[in-house]
DNA sequence: GGAAATATATGAT
DNA sequence: ATCATATATTTCC
């Protein structure tokens, strides 16, 4: 089995986020009834199926593109925006371009 | 079992 | 804007 269970239930949200979206930590807190975002950081930097899980719909809270691949600025995480991009995620100076690019996780 | 580390958030200075 | 604190989970020793 791969990771953790609270693992398994972080990569399993990521993959429902429609293509074009993006969530932030402290909504996929919520939406799992974790009371802390960094949690998910840390399952998110851990995940075994990096293409499988659009990990990269995952910004911060304040539409900043947030890190990739466990550092918070570098080639990685360009390589994040340039994804994001091809979807039609646009970020300008350092946030998210169109505040409708962001996503919600169902509440019902 | 305990300490260190982290892709954040929030409050204070 | 920057620093310090809080919180949850993982990984290393």
């Amino acid at each position: 089995m791969n990771g953790t269970e609270f693992q398994r239930r972080v990569w399993a949200a990521c993959r429902m986020i429609p293509a074009g979206k993006v969530v932030t930590y402290a909504e996929m807190a919520q939406f799992l009834d974790c009371g802390s975002p960094r949690a998910i950081g840390q399952a998110l930097r851990r995940n075994p199926d990096a293409p499988a899980t659009p990990c990269h719909r995952i910004i911060s809270s304040k539409l900043s593109p947030g890190g990739y691949s466990g550092e918070e600025a570098g080639p990685e995480l360009e390589k994040k925006l340039t994804l994001l991009a091809g979807e039609g995620v646009v970020f300008r100076d350092g946030q998210l371009s169109e505040i409708q690019r962001l996503w919600q996780f169902p509440r019902d």
